[in-house]
DNA sequence: CTGAATCCAGTACGATACTG
DNA sequence: CAGTATCGTACTGGATTCAG
């Protein structure tokens, strides 16, 4: 009921193409993976997703916000405090996205084949 | 059974970071959504995914080809036909990958009141 | 600790021209 | 048609520094 067909990722200028764009993203993808597991403040994000540097986490965590799939918390204490947290929404999209990710997991021996294959036959 | 706990895509040197890098991304949502329906030549590929360069198009197929995604049959016409296909391991990936996109159509009403409401508060 | 602001290198991407 | 090659640009993203 809440489908509307018009909406149509493949076409260059529908609005949903800018959506997948942001969370089809392997950032996007790891926040929201770590963020399902509960509110997090912002250094166990830092350090849970490994590489990630702090603008990247910043900007990512700002964009989503944005989009309301994330809420920020903001407590007053010194040194200061700021958990994110996955919206109703977000949470919506926390089992697409960790589904890519365990496939990403459980056929990794599969790709690595396919690429030694790949490579050597060149 | 085939699940391997060893491997972490939040862990920044695990192989199935860089198979998450491959496949969390708009191009190769996009291709992948079009080739689970059949099998499709490049010339189609390049107008259902609107606005993708050929460039780009050629480099995202030939690094899922390399990933064991996706197959290549060439043709030994003139003028040259190409056509592309899911692999057997291409298709286990069609399902997530349209569940995102699916996400994105479906909600990017809210996606884009969300976007109004935080540009207006500041 | 959070995160804004700079600076800069590397990459992604598009446009164009050209080949088989 | 299906690429390849080249180029220029815009954006991604890391490192560093600084402020609250």
């Amino acid at each position: 009921m809440s489908y509307e067909p018009d909406w149509n990722v493949l076409t260059a200028t529908c609005p949903s193409r800018t959506s997948l764009t942001r969370i089809a993203n392997k950032w996007t993808a790891m926040i929201v993976i770590v963020l399902g597991k509960g509110r997090t403040r912002f250094r166990d994000l830092r350090t849970s997703v490994e590489g990630i540097s702090g603008k990247v986490l910043t900007e990512t965590l700002r964009d989503l916000e944005r989009d309301g799939l994330v809420s920020r918390h903001v407590f007053a204490e010194v040194p200061p405090r700021v958990e994110y947290e996955l919206t109703d929404l977000g949470r919506t999209l926390h089992t697409p996205l960790s589904a890519i990710g365990q496939w990403a997991e459980a056929h990794i021996a599969e790709v690595l084949e396919a690429r030694e294959r790949y490579d050597c036959q060149r």
